[in-house]
DNA sequence: ACTCTAATTGAAAAACATTCTCATTTGACA
DNA sequence: TGTCAAATGAGAATGTTTTTCAATTAGAGT
């Protein structure tokens, strides 16, 4: 590899990478870097740009096929926005909720998850089985309070 | 309008449309009546295809056009999957959650709202006032669980 | 029922998003 | 350093959603 964006992050990515036996290529531990760094919630086309800023060249097949691996690996979430959108962010772990800001797309960790409290009585009285769970909470991070 | 799927959820649609200024149009109601009936979430070219084996003729962008607004409306809701994909399902109203069933897409209701018995603090010690959340749950459903 | 009008529609084009193919490059390991 | 499978970039192909616009239709008022 040519590039090293040297961050704990980086190094998480490298070693869930090498576990299970990818490579740590520039353009992942890019990928990584921008979405880290920008601390909120990117489109494929802004990661694609980030990149490309990073490195000169960056293909988009690339970036799709970066953020469905980190995305297995839990290092990024996929968020939907309630316009119907979505993006993608960096997350600290496999079981993180996350708080969007509706208005700069700021991405906040959500430790509590308050599924886990609960019973499931009345899903299984529907016969169901849950098995896993997506979260999202919205609304105004304080900069965005203060501006508006 | 020329055709009447004579059930309550139509009806009830019909209400909202007419609230709004809206049409209660054929396509319309063919569309809430195909969601309705299926009992699971269904992805576009499935509710074209539905609408279509019920009027002869359907617009693809007229299918669009009314998930949007229903959406809006709160009668339907758009879902997401763990695979990525999407779909749109029945809803009985804004506030409802629901439980998907990863192998048949069935979707059940959750009368419960784990979020409502949240307090925020730890948002509020980021600065963050939460608004809205978007909370789906997935399982199997029990049929499901009998064939595997 | 009949007319009027704005809202809605279908069809095709346009715009946008994602995946695939394949020749070339690169990271990891010896 | 050399080797080789894995990964990349470029662009084609495919898939999805939105836009445009002339024709149709629901609904309100005769």
């Amino acid at each position: 590899m040519i590039k090293d964006f040297e961050c704990v992050q980086e190094s998480y990515a490298r070693d869930l990478l090498r576990e299970k036996g990818l490579k740590s290529t520039t353009q992942r531990l890019a990928v990584i870097h921008v979405l880290h760094t920008s601390g909120k919630s990117l489109s494929v086309g802004e990661i694609h740009d980030g990149v490309k800023k990073l490195l000169g060249v960056a293909g988009l097949a690339t970036i799709y096929r970066t953020l469905d691996i980190f995305e297995d690996l839990g290092i990024v979430k996929r968020l939907h926005f309630p316009d119907g959108g979505h993006g993608y962010a960096f997350s600290r772990g496999r079981h993180f909720h996350h708080m969007v800001c509706v208005d700069c797309r700021g991405v906040f960790d959500f430790p509590e998850c308050p599924v886990e409290w609960l019973d499931y009585a009345s899903a299984e009285k529907q016969g169901f089985r849950v098995k896993d769970h997506f979260i999202q909470l919205f609304g105004q991070c304080d900069k965005c309070a203060e501006v508006a």
